[in-house]
Formats: C-alpha cells, structure tokens, sequence
DNA sequence: TACATTTAGTGGACAATGTCAACAAATATC
DNA sequence: GATATTTGTTGACATTGTCCACTAAATGTA
C-alpha cells in the first residue's frame, strides 16, 4: 500500500526532527523547554494570543498535557495567561518577551536541521513540499 | 522562518494520523498492537527479514526500546526471531502468518486515514509529496 | 595464543508524554 | 431559573523516550 508508506516517511521525518534538534541542544538549549515545550513555543509564535483550547486543538495534544506543558513554561517565565474579557472560563495565551527570545533560538536551530534534512531536495521543491503539506493540514477541519 | 513552519506541519500530519487511527481503533484492533508496535509491524513488511539493529536505525528509536517492543510482539506470535548464520550476535526479525495479517488490517486502516488526511489535495500531488518525502529521506545516510 | 576493542542486544531506572475519567466554574439554552 | 454545554484543572495510570551499565560474540592487534 503506497499511503502506509506515506504514514512511515512522515514518522521518520518526525523522528529525523527530533534527534537533529537534540545533537544541536546545547546551542539552544535556551531554558530546558523539552520538545513539547517546544512546539508548544513555537505554534504561540504563530498564533498570537489564542485561547487554551485553540491552541490544544491546533498541536492535537490532550486538554491536561496542554495544561501542564503551560504550567511549566509559565514557571519558566516564558509564556503569560490572562483572562478573557468577554469570557471568564477561557485563559488566553501568550509569549512572554524571553519566550519570544527563546523561540528565536529554537526557529533558527530547526531551520538549521530541516536544512540538513532537506538537502536531497532543491529549494523550489521544499516549496512544493511545504505548500501541499499546509494545503492537506489547513483546510480540513 | 518558513521551515519551522514545516516541522510544525510534519508534526501536526502526524498527530492527525494517530487520532484517525484512534478513531478507527475497534475496526484494526487486531491484536491490541499500539501506535509503537504498528509502526514495526508495517516497517517490517517493508524490509523483509532485517536484523534487530539495522531495524532500530530505520525506525529511529532507541536500542532497548526496539528489544521490548519486538519481545512484545513476539509474545503476540506476530514476530518472529532467529540467529544470524554468520553472527551468532544479531538476532533476524520477520513477521510471522498472523503478524502478515495484523500488517494488512493495519494497512487498510492507515490508508484509509491518510486518505482522509489528503482529501484536499489530487492523487498527482499526494504522489509528489511521496515522492519528494522518499527523496529527502532515502538519500541521505 | 592472549589481549584489548568494537558491535549487537538486553536490562534497569527514571523522565516525558499520552490517555482517560472525574470535577468546578462560567456560560449558553430552553 | 433549571439544565446542559464549554473551558480548564486535577488525578491516576499506560506507553514511550532516554540514559547507562552490562553480557556475549566478533574483530583487531600484539
């Protein structure tokens, strides 16, 4: 089945990610966010100030782990909550100025490793790449 | 960056495999194999009869982790090991009957998931966006 | 042959993450 | 106003990840 292979190419990719960024950890290990931290960090960058909940949906985490995973960078001074005006159930979410700082260090070590791995390929072609994968993600649900 | 912007796709692509085969779980669930013995059991049917080892390095995980997994699923009867004729060291692993079996729900079941998964995007482009994974990832070590 | 070194796999211990169910508070619905 | 739904929190537990030490077999080296 050729979309089986298409579930066990973006797993390795996934894993390729992951031990790139880890042999890189000591020039961004900025704050000891671990690699949920992380990508917790990095989709505020591009979400702005979202609710918990938009934000749990948009990594596909459980609502708890998200809860947590904030809790932490919270202590770490990263990330800040506040209450929504209009809405007293919902806690609003975002960077803190030496989070922003720490997602600058993490951007520029995973562009340095999807750069590595992306190598085979030409720059248009991780265009393409990139262009599909957000087409596919972005507008189903 | 733009290319962070793709590890957080690779990683949302991949979330959103798990939950459709979570949703899907009581159709596949041959034999009670989670997400970390699927991804063997379908690498596996990729590779034949590899050793343990170069089994771990396709996967990307750790050495003990691969021991307790295959242990596992051998206790299943879905694995299979022998000893190397050459090495008396490495130990070969192939699927057994039943474990060819459990393969081809699972791969029915991941098919139809990242069939769903691709829906917004034409068969010629999801055999672009194969293609240009396969390259990436084949390629290089 | 005798020895050290490397390689394949195992086992233990612990951290991080995933998952599920129960819960309080605020809001929406009727 | 009574009831249902939504948002987030907490607890408990399973699965997975990671690191390190260790055995046995193979390989290299004197």
């Amino acid at each position: 089945m050729q979309d089986t292979d298409l579930a066990l190419l973006i797993d390795r990719f996934m894993r390729r990610i992951h031990f790139g960024l880890q042999s890189k950890a000591p020039a961004f290990d900025t704050a000891r966010v671990g690699p949920g931290g992380g990508i917790v960090l990095l989709t505020l960058a591009d979400m702005g100030t979202p609710s918990l909940q938009d934000l749990t949906r948009r990594v596909a985490r459980d609502k708890s782990q998200m809860t947590r995973t904030i809790r932490a960078l919270e202590a770490k001074g990263l990330v800040r909550r506040s209450a929504a005006p209009q809405d007293a159930r919902v806690s609003l979410v975002s960077l803190t100025a030496e989070g922003e700082a720490v997602v600058k260090a993490l951007q520029g070590a995973v562009a340095e490793t999807i750069g590595e791995i992306l190598a085979p390929i030409t720059k248009a072609e991780s265009d393409v790449l990139r262009g599909l994968l957000r087409r596919a993600l972005d507008e189903n649900t």
